[in-house]
DNA sequence: TCATTAAGCGTTG
DNA sequence: CAACGCTTAATGA
């Protein structure tokens, strides 16, 4: 498929291709299939078997799981340079959660067929896969862990310094674009309290924040806020 | 009592 | 028009 600029500056970011053999990694951008969902669209449902692993260029997605009367628990989010779903993509079985679009986003499907063969044939592809596995791993151990602690700075801290992952969200951008209230489905605390956090991060020269953007002044100290 | 939240609403970029 | 910031009433530790 013909990508958008947008997606191949995106997949030049990421780090998986880069292990892949030229030839694997044309067979890959190839089968890549880019498609642009509106806000409140749903990226994949609940029950329906995985077909892809997913690619955010931008945007944001909601993971979460929802209840017959409507109500809905968050999971996690992705915001713009995540890749989510291989976790599906590894036990055939059906979704036990759905991901949503939050606002208009742009998307990228590698297929499972192609994922799957990656796995099989190339052991880089191997290492990178469990490495996010172990990463995304330590990132709900940390959550927990700041659940616990129950700060609210320390969570929206927490939160904030995670989509700088370098391996989870390869961006080159110190600025994300991101609204408090999808920074408060992330953390699981509400948007006011959202708001008295960054203001109190940005006063301690952590942040910066405006109009739904946020950038990073000391990923280190972020860090270390407990 | 005090902190937090959802809901509503006027303002702003 | 979506995001922000503020107020208010309800909630619960």
């Amino acid at each position: 498929m013909l990508l958008s600029q947008g997606a191949i500056n995106f997949l030049d970011r990421c780090i998986w291709p880069r292990v892949l053999t030229q030839s694997e990694r044309e067979r890959s951008i190839d089968e890549i299939v880019e498609i642009e969902y509106k806000s409140g669209d749903y990226v994949c449902r609940k029950d329906e078997i995985a077909s892809s692993w997913i690619g955010v260029v931008s945007g944001f997605l909601r993971v979460q799981d929802s209840t017959k009367d409507g109500n809905s628990i968050m999971f996690t989010g992705v915001a713009g340079g995540g890749w989510i779903g291989e976790g599906s993509l590894l036990k055939m079985e059906h979704r036990r959660y759905e991901i949503i679009a939050t606002r208009n986003a742009r998307i990228l499907h590698l297929p499972r067929s192609m994922f799957l063969w990656l796995l099989d044939n190339n052991i880089l592809f191997n290492h990178f896969i469990i490495n996010h596995l172990n990463e995304r791993l330590s990132q709900f151990i940390a959550m927990v862990k700041y659940d616990r602690l129950r700060s609210p700075v320390a969570r929206v801290a927490r939160g904030i310094s995670s989509l700088f992952h370098p391996l989870l969200y390869p961006n080159s951008d110190p600025v994300l674009h991101l609204s408090q209230e999808e920074l408060g489905w992330m953390v699981g605390v509400s948007r006011q309290r959202v708001n008295s956090a960054l203001g109190e991060l940005q006063d301690q020269g952590l942040i910066q924040f405006g109009y739904s953007t946020i950038s990073i002044i000391d990923f280190k100290g972020l860090e270390k806020i407990e």
